[in-house]
DNA sequence: CAGTGGTCGTTAGCATTGCTAAGTAGTTAG
DNA sequence: CTAACTACTTAGCAATGCTAACGACCACTG
């Protein structure tokens, strides 16, 4: 088996699983009312400190008006703030709220909690497999 | 570091590639205007041979209403036939068409496509990983 | 100092995905 | 024969994500 056929069924293996993957943690996701979309762009605020909706956009990796319509949800719940640019007049300045950065704490662990139930009963060889795979996976997402 | 805690931050990480990962796949969809979601469906209907709403939508991970609709779009295209049970009136068989096979098998390929890139250009340990990866994540999701 | 072109964010409109609730039809058990 | 259950669909909703188009603003050029 060539490289190529190796890559290509690898694809669709691993499309396979992330697939149905993704919809089981979607499932599990009635929190506080605080989507997987939400959640995940909050986390980046957190991260970055502050961002402008479209850096917001590249690192979550969908288009500005899909961004859009996620920081307008967030910030109807106060849990981020809109803030001009202070020299450019064009660009808007995202960042978390008080409220933003309680509300990430408090439900960043029981986002996962699913998750990490059925990786908790997996053998640690598994689990470091796993570990590996994840950062390969960022990467190869980030490309 | 408990396991615990290993398995927590697992989860994190693991979801976070996947749901950009997620994204990334779905974004090179403009295939044959068929989307992931239905070009998943057709592969496992090929794979049982024929399988009632029910079923699919068990194998796929969603809700049945769910399957109705994507079912629904695969039958407008004529890509796959629903047919009445033999012998239970309630229940109704799906099967692919000739069509239906023909369209997956041009574009089965072409789905991954992008993925299968990605992949290529990794070393070999690291397609390793992967593929040991996805056959947990497949289990982890069926689970 | 106008004008031109580019960038940023948003709005508008669309399709898909996926859910729950409820309805219909058929089957099975008492 | 009725009651309860099962299978599928319909209806209605919300979220995700896209493209196209628009208004505001910046930066550069003549």
């Amino acid at each position: 088996m060539t490289e190529r056929g190796t890559a290509e069924q690898l694809a669709t293996q691993l499309r396979d699983a992330i697939t149905r993957l993704n919809r089981r943690v979607r499932q599990a996701r009635p929190v506080g009312d605080l989507t997987i979309a939400q959640l995940s762009a909050l986390t980046s605020l957190e991260l970055a400190g502050a961002l402008s909706p479209r850096e917001l956009a590249d690192v979550e990796r969908v288009q500005p008006p899909t961004m859009t319509k996620i920081v307008g949800k967030l910030a109807e719940r106060g849990l981020v703030r809109r803030t001009p640019h202070p020299t450019d007049g064009r660009q808007v300045v995202i960042a978390a709220t008080e409220e933003g950065r309680a509300v990430h704490a408090q439900f960043a662990r029981a986002r996962d909690e699913w998750l990490a139930r059925r990786l908790a009963g997996l053998p640690p060889a598994d689990r470091e497999t796993l570990r590996r795979a994840a950062e390969i996976l960022q990467q190869v997402a980030r490309a």
